[in-house]
DNA sequence: TGTCTTGTTCGGCATTTCCGAACAGCGAGC
DNA sequence: GCTCGCTGTTCGGAAATGCCGAACAAGACA
């Protein structure tokens, strides 16, 4: 623990706590010592420090013992449901060690699935331990992961404007441009000078359907949407044959298609999510996601 | 910290692990040396313990800085919670070193209030502390309680067979024998004997009546039951005057009338029991409850 | 009164925490 | 490609803490 000429913290000594806690359920500081392969003068000592730390008396004599005064009593239970979060803890990070193995169902949006996910299953090295990948949309992927039908999904949370749940770990994997996409021979420079052009749009009511309606209008216009694609490759074909123009996530541009883009001043955040407490091979697979060859926070490459 | 030779638990370090919630929020060691007055020297060598301690890689290097593995971020995470507990156990302590002032409504059943109670509020001893008394059978004073009608409970909890609730505090006051109650020349040396006898029993449905039922069943009779009265001092006026025998815990036995008492291999549970975070001055009652002359665990003198 | 049990205090040794110095590696600018 | 500044790590040593055994104090029981 830190020592009194560094002290950064007033936080509580887990293993005094622990011995209080222990009095509590053995009766004497003797039975304390004697289950925790202590002497009774050092428990005695240990439990002394703690009173004054805590400026506040926990123990009185009753005849040659001592018990517990009711703040000690709170104290002790407050201290037991601390140690077992400890505890479960410590078993959680046991289970991460051991040799991960089996199914993980990873859901992802489409765009992620062969810029993020499948790299990450690539990088994985583990014989025994097997990816599955479905493609789910934010909107659908959140519900499925509570709903124990994927394992780890990858998200925006800048979709879901509901608050996460409480029993989810969720982990950013970086930011996302959103980019204006344009024909190859397109001569505009931006949104502003695309006011007359067709636009592609994703389907009513989507995230990006409104983010580009409310890019266009603050450019200073109302586009005319010609075409609306959940499919992001039927935009990109829209776009690479002079159809239409759009906006995407950079990640959704596939090099496949002879497009131009140009990064506008919004990001979207990427992140994956697990159920808190997933098995020890989940949080490989996430760790996997998580971890990129080059460390700054753009996942596009 | 215990040493590694009288190590006696693996509790994680909590001082570490606050080191390295903060290195999830401020992004560098350097940084969280300087928020937590350390060297990073130090910052550096303390989380590099606390992976060995959980033999689990919690960091990796990105260029010249480092960041957290996602078992990383799961740890901190799960640290932040746990120490943010410990500072509210900490800060509910604090609470309670402060001169304990204000109203205190206690709630008791009828024979707490003068054999538990108002002893408990004779020796609280502070000037600007108030204890106001009411009176609730164990059915009304747990509802009460969760309702804030009271701040306080003396209560059975053998009675009330629901679990108790997640967010009150119970503390044990001891064992409160059941006595039968006779006239004062009444031959009866135990239940057995009372078979012929009238009975005055509790109300019925309630805890005491249920029991005595019970108990004269066991001694292989079905009772004869003149008389009802939830208030015990009635029963006793009952069986003083010959009218009837009873059952009753030994705490409702008034030295003021004349009856016989012979304990019974019975005995009830009497606890105190407050609102968990109650303040402070609640728990100086709590504590002058639970604080008795003499220790053994029988609550009748 | 004597014996046994419980808890506490003391001095000293073993172990841990923390520091400053030196070092290694990375990234940005020229 | 080189230099400089930043980041993190390792090392040896001083300061602080944890723990022990011995001695002591107090309570309970026969």
């Amino acid at each position: 623990m830190p020592n009194k000429t560094t002290l950064h913290s007033m936080t509580l000594n887990p293993w005094r706590l622990r011995l209080l806690s222990q009095l509590d359920a053995l009766g004497t500081v003797r039975a304390v010592a004697q289950a925790a392969n202590l002497s009774a003068s050092s428990v005695s000592q240990q439990l002394a420090v703690l009173e004054s730390e805590t400026r506040t008396q926990l123990l009185e004599r009753t005849g040659r013992r001592v018990r517990l005064t009711s703040a000690g009593l709170i104290l002790a239970r407050r201290a037991r449901s601390i140690l077992d979060q400890m505890d479960a803890v410590e078993a959680e990070l046991r289970d991460l060690s051991q040799e991960p193995s089996g199914l993980i169902r990873l859901g992802g949006f489409q765009s992620s699935i062969h810029t993020l996910a499948v790299p990450a299953i690539q990088r994985l090295g583990h014989p025994h331990l097997h990816v599955e990948l479905v493609e789910l949309e934010p909107h659908a992927s959140m519900p499925a992961l509570l709903a124990g039908e994927v394992d780890v999904i990858i998200t925006t949370t800048d979709f879901v404007e509901l608050p996460v749940p409480q029993d989810i770990d969720v982990v950013p994997l970086g930011q996302d441009p959103i980019v204006l996409v344009t024909p190859p021979n397109h001569p505009a420079a931006d949104i502003g000078h695309c006011k007359d052009e067709p636009w592609a749009f994703d389907i009513p009511g989507s995230y990006m359907a409104n983010l580009a309606t409310r890019l266009c209008r603050q450019a200073g216009f109302e586009p005319r949407v010609v075409g609306r694609f959940s499919n992001y490759m039927l935009t990109l074909k829209h776009v690479e044959a002079g159809l239409a123009v759009a906006v995407l996530p950079a990640l959704a541009v596939d090099r496949r298609f002879d497009v131009v883009t140009k990064e506008l001043p919004v990001t979207r955040r990427i992140t994956a999510a697990v159920r808190r407490g997933s098995r020890a091979a989940i949080t490989v697979v996430l760790d996997a996601l998580h971890t990129r060859s080059q460390s700054d926070e753009r996942v596009t490459r």
